[in-house]
DNA sequence: GAGTGGTCTAGACCACTGT
DNA sequence: CAGTGGTCTAGACCACTCC
């Protein structure tokens, strides 16, 4: 069967592929435990472990204590997303990076806002709209609500000199969040800000950001049309 | 300094990420080498390099043989985004799923085809079309481009009855591809098989999947309006 | 209870790369 | 060349979970 050797886990992962691809263990089919795998391939454990391990990383095998190891029936392709600072996304292109600080202030947010963030009703947040631009045209547009509550200090920042992310990556402890892709379609705002036509389909990132229990950002980046996100499987 | 145990992959994770916010270690500054942190933490190696891997995996950490290990000056954050097949997405949000080929037709493919799939001009490709419904609803619109020369025997199946995502998924080996996220303005053609306004804006998946060198298919997803991809970080 | 994956260890050697 | 991370090993124990 397998002449060629097999010792590192990135053969252990290849051979694996290779079985499943040919159907030798099929979709929703229990594979040998790793002791077993060891010993035909002649190595340790803890290379198929790991070998196996990142292929269920990967979605195409689902693991299990005591059940063991099985071939996905849904193979869910994960894709990894970078997601950089602007400023670093901007000038890593070869344009000039400014940042544009179009409005501040505090008022109570829109429902939905009260809602993603889970603030008490009734009180004020910081807002910030804002624009990124690559030697001089708009690249992104940027709607901010900062938890004043959970970022202690902020509301003495300049905001005209440092964008606000940059602000908090350096300022805030390390978080967790969650991200939303989507696509809308611009109204007369955008249009103006992004120096666009009305009615473009443009790509939208939401994304709210935690330290704990308590949300500390949401922001809705609109970027100009023909931002693409790319990424490699 | 530390007077809790630190004995797992984890918890060493854990205390990294504590003095990478704490400042103690500062964006660009290279940190001890594993073999001191093991002894440090009083732990194996082993764990030590397990939990800076993972760290460097999400783009906390740079680390090179010999230079060694260094906090991030650029917290690119890493998103793992899911993609699964469309069936699976549309029946595990408890609708009926529903595939309908609009056509397919063996021609020469556009220029931006040809460049993206790396064809010889001149030849001919597989193109279909076709729609996947929930509950009846238009849920995407599938543009696809298939290379026949890599993909033998794919003239004679009948797409009307299978997807043609699902049966490459099947017969292919496993493959490497790359992914595109951006948005666009929905056309007159996209408005009538979405069934949404022409003028809307919409989220565009496009996927070219490669075997070796050889592009296998290219395809163009266009979400109806109100998609939403998702994320935690 | 028992079988399986998850992890830790101590030691070893290898691979890459800065100097 | 030498220092650092990358990986492998053999063995051990633990944690989870199916039966």
């Amino acid at each position: 069967m397998t002449d060629t050797l097999i010792r590192s886990w990135q053969s252990v992962q290849e051979e694996v592929l290779r079985r499943i691809n040919a159907r030798i263990w099929k979709p929703g089919e229990l594979i040998p435990n790793e002791a077993e795998l060891a010993s035909e391939f002649g190595c340790a454990r803890a290379t198929v472990n790991r070998a196996l391990q990142n292929l269920a990383d990967t979605g195409l095998l689902e693991r299990r204590r005591k059940a063991g190891t099985r071939v996905a029936t849904h193979p869910i392709r994960k894709a990894t997303l970078d997601i950089p600072i602007i400023r670093n996304e901007i000038t890593a292109k070869g344009f000039a990076y400014r940042y544009s600080l179009i409005s501040s202030e505090k008022i109570v947010p829109p429902r939905d806002v009260i809602a993603r963030m889970q603030l008490e009703r009734g009180n004020k947040a910081l807002h910030l709209v804002a624009v990124h631009l690559a030697t001089g045209v708009p690249y992104v547009f940027e709607d901010r609500w900062i938890n004043p509550g959970a970022v202690s200090g902020v509301e003495g920042i300049d905001f005209t000199r440092q964008s606000a992310n940059e602000w908090l990556v350096e300022n805030m402890p390390f978080t967790a969040g969650d991200i939303t892709f989507t696509a809308m379609t611009g109204g007369r705002r955008e249009a103006e800000i992004l120096a666009c036509e009305p009615g473009a389909g443009l790509f939208v990132i939401d994304r709210t950001t935690w330290t704990k229990d308590r949300a500390i950002t949401f922001v809705r980046l609109v970027f100009a049309p023909g931002y693409r996100m790319h990424t490699v499987i």
